[in-house]
RNA sequence: CGGGAUGUAGCGUAGCCCGGUAUCGCGCCACAUUUGGGAUGUGGAGGCCGCAGGUUCGAAUCCUGCCAUCCCGACCA
């Protein structure tokens, strides 16, 4: 069956290792409908012949052809994940989710530093729960899953059918997010300022019923964390919600290696229920925006809503003040797309689920034997320092073919060693992130990988940081602003009136958004882009995911 | 939900107009030779042709209905 990600149109594998620079294949005329937008790709679909770079040759196609299919390629290909029979959710397989393990260590420990603690909520919700925070509803009752019966029968015909007879007094609804039942349960949990503040965490899996779905990006489930943190002031809550902003933006700075752009939302992008929404802003190597997470400032509204008051000091009831906060495995997406390149994955050696792979070259058992025994050695020594180590001894592979097997797998270093090594005494190392090689000497081997990861994680964001640099400009016209978008697509850094009327219209006309209004703002005198009306700070604009 | 397209082996496909149980490549299995960038040879296995009806002596092919997926919109923290 075809699927999307699998269609890698007619790709014969063998015939890519030709070596000349393209190579001429014909397929089936696939006609566009759309001709708004004739563009490299509307043409590339309606051609006869296509032609594909030399580096299609791992069944991926180049980011540059066709981003989006590179996109899906890379996360198949990678065996990151792959479809699953239902719509819009996805299967992660094995080696996507060490990397969402290893995303989920790291934050979990932060959390726990900053003095929170996990816990567990229902996956089902009453429906009653969500018409009570007014614009919560608004924002999500479209995209919910309904649980309407809870048991099913056999209709006689040997088919399986629902039982109407079991249907539910009241509707379940599946979380699209937790705050209505978290709320519902707080108003349990806290009496006095003495029971505050409450710091709970919660790790999960939630839907989100969405028209059009993306591996990664926009997937109907996806798995997140989603902290919900109950405050006696809105000052405490304020500085909650901009420490777990700082804790994102480290997280993706210092970890993934993804510069990010801190801020806040307008009110046309707030989340549902919220006050003020913070958020980080990371962008692409297609020059579109990802918001990789958010930190909402929630005021009263669910202390109102689910009416949780407590005792203040001076013995006066207020409402408590609330923060939410969450990231997900949109991470993984995110993380794709702003390192890789068209030979497979480039992954941030802090986050990859192997750091340092062995390939062992040899002809004979003896020699393999004594390949083994230096690399019990240099796993052991790696181990100490913490680098995680694959020795790929199969022999029902050959080295070349594991070379690109790993380069796909965006494995940051790889070490080759062959007899010839053994003899004199080196290896080779191989950078995923610059694709350069070089032989060492086996002695201090372990020291130099260690430090070459560091380098390696460095360089990958120093990349990032470049491309985000070089793709984000100031503009000051409209003519400008939508000029740039389709000619270099990025940040574009504008005034804007502050009205919601204008960013939609602006919306309506080029498909950018407000990305957000950067917390470092400087304040400088302008005129809004569109009406020219007097502006106080330039604001972030891009389209985005 | 509107517009368009597509469902044939694990993947990518040919065949369909013009009805006769399915083509090719990759992958898979066995053996042999190989192993410093995706090995080669020989032999082999693998198919409710998306599903359900209908027409017909006979349906992957023609007709009807359904389902699913993808693309473009709309939608989307």
């Amino acid at each position: 069956m075809s699927r999307a990600g699998t269609q890698c149109k007619g790709t014969d594998e063998k015939n890519s290792y030709c070596n000349v620079p393209f190579h001429i294949q014909v397929v089936k005329v696939r006609v566009r409908i759309s001709f708004k937008f004739i563009n490299l790709s509307a043409i590339y679909n309606n051609c006869k012949v296509k032609f594909y770079p030399i580096n299609m040759s791992k069944g991926v196609i180049s980011k540059d052809e066709d981003y989006s299919q590179w996109f899906n390629d890379l996360v198949i290909k990678s065996d990151m994940a792959e479809y699953s029979p239902v719509r819009g959710c996805m299967i992660i397989k094995p080696y996507g989710y060490s990397i969402w393990e290893k995303i989920q260590a790291v934050l979990d420990q932060m959390f726990k530093d900053t003095g929170h603690s996990n816990a567990y909520f229902p996956l089902l919700i009453p429906k009653s729960f969500f018409s009570k925070e007014a614009s919560h509803v608004e924002g999500f009752a479209k995209e919910c899953a309904v649980v309407t019966h809870y048991r099913l029968k056999n209709d006689g015909d040997g088919n399986i059918i629902v039982d109407e007879d079991a249907k539910l007094e009241e509707e379940l609804i599946i979380r699209p997010t937790s705050e209505t039942i978290i709320w519902n349960t707080y108003k349990g949990w806290i009496q006095s300022y003495r029971d505050l503040p409450i710091l709970v965490n919660q790790w999960a899996n939630v839907m989100r019923w969405e028209m059009r779905t993306r591996l990664f990006l926009r997937t109907s489930e996806f798995l997140w964390q989603e902290g919900h943190t109950a405050h006696a002031t809105a000052d405490e809550a304020i500085a909650e919600t901009e420490q777990m902003l700082e804790i994102y933006s480290d997280f993706a700075e210092n970890w993934m290696a993804l510069p990010v752009v801190k801020g806040r939302k307008t009110p046309n992008e707030r989340f549902a229920g919220a006050l003020d929404t913070y958020c980080i802003e990371a962008l692409m190597q297609d020059g579109k925006a990802l918001q990789a997470g958010t930190s909402h400032f929630l005021g009263q509204n669910f202390a109102k809503a689910f009416d949780v008051k407590f005792t203040t000091r001076d013995n006066k009831q207020d409402f408590v003040w609330a923060t939410s906060w969450g990231v997900s495995t949109r991470l993984i997406g995110a993380l794709i797309m702003a390192h890789s390149d068209d030979a497979g994955l480039v992954l941030p050696p802090k986050l990859a689920p192997i750091q340092v792979v062995v390939v062992p070259i040899y002809k004979h058992q003896e020699e393999l034997d004594n390949i083994a025994t230096f690399v019990a050695g240099l796993t052991k020594e790696l181990k100490t320092k913490g680098v995680s180590v694959k020795f790929d001894k199969r022999d029902t592979h050959r080295p070349g073919a594991k070379f690109a097997e790993y380069e796909l797998k965006g494995v940051p270093l790889r070490v080759a060693i062959g007899s010839r090594d053994m003899q004199n005494g080196t290896v080779e190392l191989a950078r995923r992130d610059t694709k350069t090689k070089e032989t060492v000497n086996q002695d201090g081997l372990a020291l130099h990988i260690e430090a070459l990861l560091e380098e390696i994680q460095n360089n990958i964001y120093k990349k990032a940081f470049n491309f985000r640099a070089e793709n984000t400009t100031e503009v000051d016209t409209y003519e400008e602003f939508k000029r740039m978008l389709d000619e270099q697509p990025g940040f574009l850094s504008a005034h804007w009136d502050g009205t919601p009327e204008t960013e939609q219209r602006i919306k309506e006309e080029t498909k950018a958004t407000i990305r957000c209004i950067p917390l470092d703002n400087k304040l400088e005198e302008g005129k809004c882009i569109l009406t020219g009306k007097p502006s106080t700070q330039r604001v972030l604009f891009a389209r985005a995911y």
